[in-house]
DNA sequence: CTGAAAGCGCTTACAG
DNA sequence: CTGAAAGCGCTTACAG
């Protein structure tokens, strides 16, 4: 208690965060009332005050260096120019591109973008939510989402404005920027069987996300396209998008499935976990493996062998997401839209033709 | 005009961010002053407040779902219990330990942490800085820092509390939690040394940055302990920590100084500059090349050949960052400090004995 | 220990 | 076109 005391106290002494100039001062020097002051600077409103004040205003806020305040502005109009963005990991390189199409497009728009890292946890989610919800941001961008999402429930609920990014939900509750994973999947897939892969394995992500999700079907559609029944497919998954997981889950494949020669992995990270689960067991790629990924991340063309994946345009991702949070925010009324995009091959060393020697024993 | 008041009108209608419960709510169950029920509510002052009054304003503000208003607290206070991180690019998978370090601290202390990607713009940098603490962040911790730097300068101008993390200033007018780089480099040069390597450059960084500066510096007296004279040491320097730059910095030194048997990078990126660079020349490493990085990134194991490097204890950095701050933040009169992490070497397979056939002429 | 009042810095109906 | 007033939701000296 005492201690505390003192704190404020040698607060109150040093604090002098000196935020001088407000609104006041610059009406005092134009000579005009605070309102009016208000309203000559506020782009939306200056055409009710007359030119010349506007100009007069205008010339002292700049000369006394005025900065406005957004909190009082926030508080008074709800309002912030604050978006929200919410990433599982922000380690993971993957979302750089989004977050930087995100903020090309935000900051163009005069918002300012908070990101945060939102973990695994449900109950930390949603309490940062509430948390950015009590800093008034205007809106959220979520690449969090599972296919069934909570805080998604909880932010409709309290009617603020959403919007999904690389994951979306399985019930279209709100707007969402993702990759078409299920072409995704199609284009690996093809891939494996036009090098003469027959014996293919999917490694895939967690089933209640939805990139994990909609990969694992994607994978089953081309194969049954190719004439493989789905109930005979190998498959295993990761439970969650870590090299650690992937290895695992590799390692269970590759015991329990030694004849697959290909296995296609719902994400690089999980792709790296097979080149690691590969060497422990004395198996090469693509000599003995082929080994397709997902998302093209960075660093992913250096590794050994360069890993073959699926390229999404994620800065573009974050682009689409961030236009359809504008239009979220500006309550235009159209239809709920997603945006999807398709995303590419990229063929590197990872995969070659099978061992035929080996691979195409039934 | 037109359309924008209908926005404002459409808003009207549609925004309802139900944020109802306010600390008048609860007071008015509680049937208590709206001072009171502050009181009672705030940890800080819950002393004040009799015990029975605490507790039955508690329970309405619990039954009620009161979670306050940061905003309306701040304002009035001036405090905010945000503290904000500017990190030179958030695609930098290095800065992610560092903010997963500085948010284990800062949160346990009750600090929400809101972190920036400040590009490398210095006019940019400073508008995020006044937007920042015009939301009334309490500190401000600077992944960004150069040698000299106006960001600094303009917070000390302002009384914010800063702190530096993993770059630091000439002069130390901020405390910051920094590795050694020149023990970094002592260790890269000594192992490079100890293989038997005498032909020994290095690929700079930018050198306004500490870490570009220092890790050159650090180069010089290693390799001058070794009985090499600083004017007669092979040097090429990076515009930027970017593998482009390296590239072309390798470059430079691959061509003009064909009869270097080993290259210590400033950095991880800048190391696989040099990999492309021998690639495209038909050298390899550690064959022909031996190199070194710094940083011990992510994935960095996973290249080809696996890298040797300095690894940093990033997430400590970030730790000791955030403790810093919050002395800074109590105003606690101590020394000004810095926190200087010593480094290690991680030994892979991109260092290896010299080709002597080559390697050992003139 | 509690209440009444002022005020943080804005914006915006309401008058004129 | 401009001013005066109210109020966003809090905290905190000031009285009692």
């Amino acid at each position: 208690m005492q201690k505390e005391l003192q704190y404020v106290h040698m607060d109150k002494q040093a604090r002098q965060i000196s935020r001088a100039v407000t609104l006041k001062d610059v009406a005092a020097a134009a000579h005009v009332h605070v309102s009016t002051a208000s309203r000559a600077l506020n782009p939306a409103t200056r055409g009710m005050v007359a030119d010349d004040v506007v100009e007069r205003v205008r010339m002292h806020a700049r000369e006394l260096g005025y900065r406005g305040d957004p909190l009082a502005a926030s508080l008074r109009t709800g309002r912030s120019m604050l978006v929200g963005v919410l990433v599982p990991d922000i380690a993971n390189p993957l979302f750089s591109p989004i977050l930087g199409g995100i903020n090309e497009i935000l900051n163009a728009q005069g918002y300012y973008t908070i990101v945060s890292d939102a973990g695994t946890e449900q109950d930390a989610q949603l309490d940062l939510v509430d948390a950015l919800i009590g800093r008034r941001v205007d809106g959220l961008i979520l690449a969090t989402a599972s296919r069934n999402d909570p805080v998604v429930n909880h932010c409709l609920e309290r009617n603020v404005p959403i919007v999904l990014v690389n994951r979306s939900e399985a019930t279209q509750r709100a707007p969402a920027a993702v990759s078409d994973d299920v072409l995704g999947m199609k284009l690996s897939v093809d891939h494996l069987i036009e090098l003469g892969h027959r014996r293919i394995a999917h490694l895939g992500g967690p089933q209640h996300i939805s990139t994990g999700y909609l990969r694992r079907v994607g994978f089953e559609m081309a194969m049954e396209n190719h004439g493989f029944p789905r109930d005979g497919l190998t498959m295993e998954f990761a439970s969650a998008y870590t090299r650690e997981a992937g290895h695992k889950a590799a390692k269970m494949i590759l015991l329990k499935h030694p004849e697959a020669t290909g296995i296609v992995a719902a994400n690089d990270l999980l792709a790296l976990g097979i080149y690691q689960a590969l060497q422990e067991l004395g198996r090469h790629c693509p000599g003995d493996v082929s080994v397709v990924g997902h998302n093209d991340m960075p660093f992913v063309d250096m590794v050994q062998p360069p890993l073959t994946t699926v390229r999404i345009g994620h800065r573009e991702m974050g682009v689409e997401a961030a236009r359809l949070l504008v239009r979220e925010l500006r309550r235009e009324t159209a239809a709920r839209m997603n945006v999807v995009l398709a995303p590419t091959l990229v063929e590197r060393a990872s995969t070659a033709r099978p061992n035929h020697g080996i691979g195409m024993r039934s």
